[in-house]
DNA sequence: CTGAAAGCGCTTACAG
DNA sequence: CTGAAAGCGCTTACAG
């Protein structure tokens, strides 16, 4: 409007006087559940639109000692499960009006940093995805009476509620698929950080199996693979399958890229057929399970119910931050495709074939 | 401290209080490059730490009409180049004490709400990645002087830094690569959205075959999928292989995305062998491009380029917010994988054979 | 270099 | 339901 340089952001108190009313009365037709006559309501919105005005919400968040923000902290982004939570969990926010501050926590020096920045705007809760960030920041949210929800994580800390997939249904589950498959000399492929998550999955896996490993009708050993990526899947095989007579007719991977890796590995490396010669299952159900090339077995996380239980309990503790912890345990849904099906029709390369090999298979959507 | 119920955040008052001083004193401390004796300023310190006292950014920003916040906009969280960026930004930006607020804009109808609530919280500026995100939403900050950077887009607006991959070398260097791979029948495979990307590898690509075309020593189409993914990818498959006779040789796909579904389509549908009967190149580099079961010859992005000369860019015009545009393009490189490269030695499935077929093989760090 | 004072844009008892 | 006034925590001329 001026020709000042300054933006010049419509103010309450611009629309006040174009409306015939107080700063007050703007401020409580802006309010959700404010005291506001109807008519006097309209008259404020619609100067409000004829100025564009917009509540300040550093002004308001100042007030209210709180902003809608919302610390989002993933630790690295190299992990394809949690950045498929990214979207879900900005749009859940979305439906709160809430906003995510996005932050990163895979670098120890920078944390402190962060934790700081996200405190000096007032968040209203941090929302904490799984994996390898320290719990020590938890804690000091907690101190500070902010609220936490962790995705994927261990309940061990009292305050802060935890959202997980459930681990041990899949564990259980990625047994009982493997024996029907024929598999009977068994190993459950493990990460070497000692996360949640990797090792629920393993021991619901060996309890399922404790059975017929007593009678002796399966054989059942852990590996451990050196990160949690495609690469060490890859070189996992290599201690899998290295030895011939020694190899396994099963494998369940605690996540899906290590699957991959490991299904690479089996194949190139040792000339291996998936799953004729060994099958496989994974964790997660990330894009490229569904690949042709893979068509991995594997439990699919319900991240669109993750996301919501996460904001939602959020939501509830900064109502009664002091209410006792919660933790959920999501279903996870069984995906069968061909790492663990041996096809009924001969299944090798058949040139100029333009079989489908079954419903699973079909591309995702 | 009190037992109240409030968080009872440490004020700058109370830092004033303690250190013997003004709050004035306590503001400047904290402001950069405010001037501030050095022993007032030890006092202060000395103070705040022991107060644990942060300077309120919702009041600061306030004041300043500005925050350090900047907005980041994806539209979908589906594509996994761009996620890919989401990490590189949030580092660059926490280099400058910025801070990132997601957005998502793939929804149309949640896209005018989210825009006012980037505004709402006075953002410093904001990152339109890739893709779709509709350039009337870069209007609009323009018009509120708000500065915007883009990443691989349509230099376009006046007012706006572009910053790009360039998608001409890749196009050029595709079809290098194919023709001297031995193809002589080539596609590009295009999306169906008309975004910048997409059509200048095209152009460059067809551009670096035109005196080839023209003398008909190979040649060239287009096609188009219905969309950026791997589904697509794959059913494009259909589109270009279903005819035998008239099947291409080489295929530029326009994302690694699609040119891995293709490559599954090309095989599970077919029986093609990916290099021997079809060479495929992509674009991206992500990680399954580098995934054994692919080895995909494509073109890496330097997203830590990108994500710096964004953030870059997006600083200085905040100093400068008439600067002219500016429009970078930034060098991607070759990495070449099987897809494009016929083994020397026989590469079929010799079952056993634990050969590593070439340096580019091997798995990724 | 320093402090007292005004002001940023909002919300919230308070009194009516 | 409404408005005048106080106050949130900070920065910034201003005068010294």
């Amino acid at each position: 409007m001026s020709s000042g340089k300054s933006s010049a952001w419509v103010t309450s108190a611009d629309v006040a006087r174009h409306a015939g009313v107080s700063r007050s009365a703007v401020s409580r037709t802006f309010t959700e559940g404010a005291s506001v006559a109807p008519e006097t309501r309209a008259k404020v919105l619609k100067s409000a639109e004829a100025l564009g005005y917009q509540v300040n919400m550093l002004a308001r968040s100042m007030i209210q000692q709180q902003s809608n923000l919302v610390g989002v902290v993933v630790s690295g982004f190299d992990n394809p499960f949690l950045l498929s939570l990214l979207g879900p969990l900005t749009h859940q926010l979305a439906l709160r009006s809430q906003a995510p501050l996005l932050m990163d926590a895979s670098e120890p020096e920078q944390l402190s940093n962060s934790l700081r920045q996200l405190m000096q705007y007032r968040i209203s809760g941090v929302i904490l995805t799984s994996g390898t960030p320290p719990i020590q920041l938890a804690k000091e949210y907690l101190r500070l009476r902010i609220p936490v929800a962790m995705i994927n994580r261990e309940p061990l800390l009292e305050g802060v509620d935890v959202i997980n997939s459930d681990n041990r249904q899949g564990g259980a589950l990625a047994a009982e698929v493997l024996c029907r498959a024929g598999a009977r000399n068994l190993v459950f492929l493990n990460v070497v950080t000692g996360t949640l998550s990797p090792s629920a999955r393993g021991a619901a896996f060996a309890k399922a199996l404790a059975g017929q490993v007593r009678r002796g009708a399966v054989k059942l050993r852990q590996a451990t693979a050196g990160g949690v990526s495609y690469a060490h899947g890859f070189e996992a095989a290599r201690q899998l399958f290295a030895e011939p007579s020694a190899r396994p007719d099963g494998v369940f991977c605690t996540n899906d890229a290590l699957a991959c890796g490991l299904i690479d590995g089996a194949r190139a490396l040792y000339g291996l057929r998936v799953p004729e010669d060994v099958k496989v299952v994974g964790f997660d159900d990330i894009p490229m399970a569904a690949y042709e090339a893979y068509a991995l077995t594997t439990f699919r996380q319900d991240i669109g119910a993750l996301a919501e239980r996460a904001v939602a309990c959020l939501a509830e503790r900064m109502g009664a931050p002091d209410m006792p912890s919660r933790t959920l345990e999501l279903p996870v849904s069984l995906v069968e495709r061909r790492s663990t099906q041996i096809p009924s029709i001969e299944s090798t390369e058949s040139a100029k074939a333009p079989v489908r090999r079954r419903r699973l298979v079909s591309p995702p959507v």
